[in-house]
DNA sequence: ACTGATCTGTGATAAATATTTCACAATTGT
DNA sequence: ACAATTGTGAAATATTTATCACAGATCAGT
């Protein structure tokens, strides 16, 4: 046990590179739910990690245990010292760092924002909004600010591929009005604006209005002006130790809309994408992973 | 085994009065140090607790287990729920919606996926990236791919804000050759490459290797092949319930990132804070409108 | 203190499982 | 096409488990 007083799981983590591809498959597994998977037999780790059997036995000795229950041993006896130590709370996510360090602390923040925000979502609005989203017969805007564009180009990027006829406009070019021209009266808008809010953002919202479009809002737990002229409005917390705000909870409820919206015309999408990858593996833009 | 509900440390606790004395010795030895002592060999627990082997196995089948192996199973799955559930007491994040609902099953992946990323994470590295990026002295590039350039671009908006000579690369452009052209050694490239992997991005990496620059990655759990010449390598589970990979879990690692690098040169950073935001006021950018 | 019933440990053994290791074929990546 | 990796099937080995008979220990009640 010359290795000292690094777990298993860190000794695990910094031999990945010297495993080959079925060992590290492996060695993720291990780890998917350490350390349990470790303390049962060698047979039923390999099926859990889809490996062969020598495998794991190779996999054991590279990581300097003369064979499997050695290994084990050494398991349960980190999990004994960790039981022991009162500090099992789980207030601390990254396990290696002291509970004060940012990591822990913003993960922590995040966390609670995202509970306060799920907590009090409307699933209702939240389906209304992904069937607006969804209905490819009415033309998609997708309208970030200074700040919020970045989140608005990843729906664009996903929602141009699950359908067709989707905009991405920036509402702190000029060029919008020119956008607003083409909308007409069905057509929705997914619209992003968080503090400090953008009076660009707003008149151009106040405009679809008018036009009789549909209006979704993602903003923050306050609320931009957007949400009187709204038809669906999905607020956030974005408060972190930070100077500033946190758009990770505004990016899980986009993820979890795009799959949703996704799932809503599957059919109509699948062979969009099924094209699409085509394409990329044609022109060969992408890397084939195995 | 009916028992499901409670846990075997419960179970044991409650069969405490009907068992025999040498039985009861062995049992609370158990509990002694829970779960560890019952993942070992029936002879190391039996010697462990001081009484035979056979009241070990009669011990074990009065609580109702077939034999010592089934014991050990069902200490295994107890182990594996417990490690998972200091946060799966949010059974349903969104209250209001069916705990099959998208909403609580996509944010109960994202969770997971924060945990296990936050988990293995190397604290010491995430700090030395942190000062890579934060170092004035070395100019910062940040590079994207086809879905990863808005992360990126998240984080030039910021970088941009917070210290000078910040530049975004698309690595899916043609033009970013030019740009290493400016890179020079101890520069600093923060990567962004998730599956499928892009060969520009490994291209450019190699190259920016090869110049001398540091390389900061953020991938994806099987690790992009950047990583082969990056200086620290972050990597994030991003598996969910979708046909898409997921980003949040990448987003909150570099909200933190963020907050990091800004704390670690306040003094220089907040003058140029107020001087942005001066020159938003005066130009009017947002107020076109109002 | 005695008795009888119950509990417990010993040592041995058979049965069951788990581990380790082969050689070789299939697969994969270069 | 070559080298490295991985899986297959099997067999040998090692370990673990379950159980037995029996002897000693314990203990309650007389």
């Amino acid at each position: 046990m010359a290795e000292a007083a690094q777990t298993i799981s860190d000794h695990i983590h910094k031999m990945l590179d010297d495993l080959t591809r079925a060992e590290r498959q492996l060695a993720l597994s291990v780890l998917e739910n350490y350390p349990a998977s470790g303390l049962g037999p060698l047979t039923a780790l390999a099926k859990d990690a889809d490996v062969s059997v020598p495998t794991v036995a190779r996999m054991v000795q590279k990581l300097g245990y003369k064979g499997y229950p050695e290994f084990q041993a050494a398991l349960r006896e980190e999990l004994k010292a960790k039981v022991k130590t009162p500090i099992a709370k789980h207030d601390t996510w990254a396990e290696a760092a002291p509970s004060g360090h940012i990591l822990n602390r913003f993960t922590e923040a995040v966390i609670e924002n995202i509970r306060l925000t799920l907590g009090q979502i409307d699933p209702t609005a939240f389906d209304q909004a992904c069937d607006l989203i969804a209905d490819a017969d009415r033309h998609l805007f997708i309208v970030g600010g200074r700040i919020t564009h970045t989140l608005a180009e990843y729906l664009f990027l996903h929602m141009q591929v699950i359908r067709p006829h989707v905009t991405h406009v920036q509402s702190t070019s000029n060029t919008w009005p020119h956008y607003l021209l083409n909308a007409k009266e069905g057509d929705v808008f997914v619209i992003f604006d968080v503090r400090r809010y953008e009076n660009n953002t707003l008149k151009l919202a106040e405009l679809a209005h008018e036009r009789g479009a549909k209006i979704v809002l993602m903003t923050d737990q306050w609320r931009s002006p957007v949400h009187q002229v709204a038809t669906v409005c999905l607020s956030n917390r974005i408060v972190v130790p930070s100077a500033w705000d946190s758009a990770t909870t505004m990016m899980l409820l986009l993820e979890t809309m795009i799959s949703s919206v996704q799932t809503l015309n599957w059919t109509q999408t699948k062979a969009r994408i099924e094209g699409l990858e085509d394409m990329f593996d044609q022109t060969k833009l992408f890397r084939k992973f195995t």
